[in-house]
DNA sequence: GTAACTGCAAACGCTTTGCACTCCC
DNA sequence: GGGAGTGCAAAGCGTTTGCAGTTAC
């Protein structure tokens, strides 16, 4: 399973949670979703300024944020100042080019197994955890 | 070896690449090897206004910046927009606290092999790596 | 109907830049 | 002595906030 999120769902945890379904808000979810690569805040208010031209920054971090309060998307902070959103909150491992700054995410069965075996190692709980690859990808090379 | 970097060594590159050693940019070095916590900058900025009443946090990010370019710290950011500098550019799990924000190295042996079997499976080298747990530390539990 | 949401613009905080003065080599 | 480095202040940029108008429920 690559994307374990669908707008249906996403719709029933707004309801659940007293939040509002706006159409911008599903717009943004849709965005994510539909794109592999973790966007920014500002290349989502790109993506979506054809479809909603009155669309706001704005609104598009108070859902990004919203979204992370439910526990839906994951924020990754780079060094160059930007926020990524990553959508897929099981565990993996991000992918980053160093060159153009696409992510793209990975996921192998045996990850888990060996993730399983640092942290038991280690005899703490984690509430959460971040692997990055830094690489230069196909399309950079 | 906790910690990969002494100062005669910095002093060294520094040299090397015809950098001018001056005794902020000692000051800075030798503040961030002295913390296991990695420090943001303005925390850099704030432990040393004794020593140096005049240093400006213009100063300490040039400094943090020559420092990256020579390889001899590690950014790592993070969603509220802050960045931390990591000293210590071996492979190592950063554990970090998300109450207080403290940040520790962690190293054990059995890392690096795990490490090493999802890297080799993958069928890429990497430029570089960022691994965080995140965990409520000690402190604030 | 009303409380929550949106869009706009101003404010904010961290980081970068420009420039005259200073200091290492 | 000369060029690199420092300190200061202003500018930059992504993000947050406040508020009047709008919309979901």
């Amino acid at each position: 399973m690559v994307i374990n999120l669908d707008i249906q769902e996403i719709i029933k945890t707004f309801r659940k949670n007293g939040y509002k379904v706006t159409a911008q808000r599903l717009a943004i979810c849709k965005f994510i979703l539909s794109r592999k690569d973790h966007p920014s805040a500002e290349q989502i208010y790109q993506g979506l300024s054809n479809e909603y031209p009155t669309i706001s920054l704005g609104t598009i971090y108070k859902t990004l944020h919203l979204l992370k309060e439910l526990g839906l998307v994951q924020e990754l902070g780079f060094n160059e100042g930007s926020i990524r959103y990553d959508p897929d909150m099981e565990l993996h491992i991000n992918m980053v080019c160093s060159k153009c700054g696409k992510i793209y995410d990975y996921k192998a069965a045996n990850v888990k197994e060996l993730w399983n075996v640092i942290i038991s190692d280690l005899g703490i709980k984690p509430k959460g955890q971040r692997i990055d690859i830094y690489y230069e990808c196909e399309d950079c090379k």
